[in-house]
DNA sequence: TGTTTATATGTCAATAATGACATAAAGGAG
DNA sequence: CTCCTTTATGTCATTATTGACATATAAACA
């Protein structure tokens, strides 16, 4: 099984949700598309590991609503005890920004300043997702512990959050830079 | 040509370098082993946007040195005026700490504790990187502007620090939280 | 009424990336 | 003298990931 395959496993801890839906919500912590999600729950069906109901829907087509069985979380259990892979970033604008000097200001400007909306866009997502899980929680967010259900999704949120703020800071930084 | 291609353009802009080089040069912007960078090498040298050189050397074995040539830069150019990719990150601890709850506070905690050495040898490689770009700067690296050789590195390696000390007082803050 | 957008599920060919295998030269440790 | 590590280059099978294609429902919009 691959890592992508217990982050779905990770997710329908939390709540169960059909494919579209796991697609969406992974989307922060591990990119993946439709094509790629829809064959691994196959495979974790075939394997026990998760289960689907089919739900009709009036205002929307009908879903395949997958829930984890325990034989799922079994595997999620070994797997935290496994050793953890590395983190992986690749992004296209660090190799463009290694060699900016092959361009001038204005479009260097231009180009961080296209990333710098992406980012704020981005900061402003999780601040409406951490208000969401707020609102699902019944004690406030700081007080959380690991028990608590909302606590893996609240640490994240916020790890985000401090990420694309960090991410931010760099882009006003550099295009004061290129002023 | 993928991203990962010009990314190796990128690189050669600064210095000549053996793949070997260039794989390890390129591993805090894009992630990628020498089985993947040898092929797209090879490819670059014969749609003439990059040459080598062979160098004996007598203290190690002996390297192909390539050099980016004015195609390769003009390709390059055209590169940096298309669309940015946006970036994708992979984190596998993410996926395990969204369902945390799982597993105990001392199992999480250790988990943590991991990530937080890798990310502290990172910062001080971080540390020493950004040494040896002053050090090869007349100026100092406040003052480096567009223009200037050094540009690029330094922006990067203070966007990389930013974010590994992002990271590492998420780590701090997690490990708080689990005590 | 036709068009677009979001939801929803799926397949499949092509590309990207890894891991294993292979070879070799040189230095250091034992 | 042998073993291990680093440097150095390469191939190839497998796996991971994407992008294109395909289909369908329902709402919103013109």
């Amino acid at each position: 099984m691959n890592t992508l395959s217990y982050g779905l496993l990770s997710l329908l801890t939390k709540n169960s949700r059909s494919g579209y839906e796991l697609m969406q919500h992974i989307q922060p912590f591990w990119s993946a598309k439709h094509s790629q999600i829809y064959p691994l729950l196959a495979q974790l069906e075939q394997k026990g590991h998760v289960a689907f109901v089919h739900v009709p829907q009036s205002d929307k087509p009908d879903k395949k609503v997958y829930s984890i069985t325990e034989q799922g979380k079994d595997a999620l259990r070994e797997w935290i005890a496994m050793p953890t892979d590395e983190p992986v970033t690749r992004d296209e604008l660090a190799l463009k920004v290694y060699c900016i000097g092959l361009v001038d200001k204005e479009q260097a400007s231009k180009m961080l300043a296209v990333r710098e909306v992406y980012y704020k866009k981005k900061k402003e997502r999780f601040n409406l997702l951490m208000d969401k899980i707020q609102q699902e929680s019944t004690k406030p967010l700081e007080q959380l512990e690991i028990e608590d259900d909302s606590f893996g999704k609240y640490v994240l949120v916020h790890k985000a959050t401090m990420k694309v703020e960090t991410d931010l800071l760099w882009c006003e930084w550099m295009r004061e830079k290129l002023k």
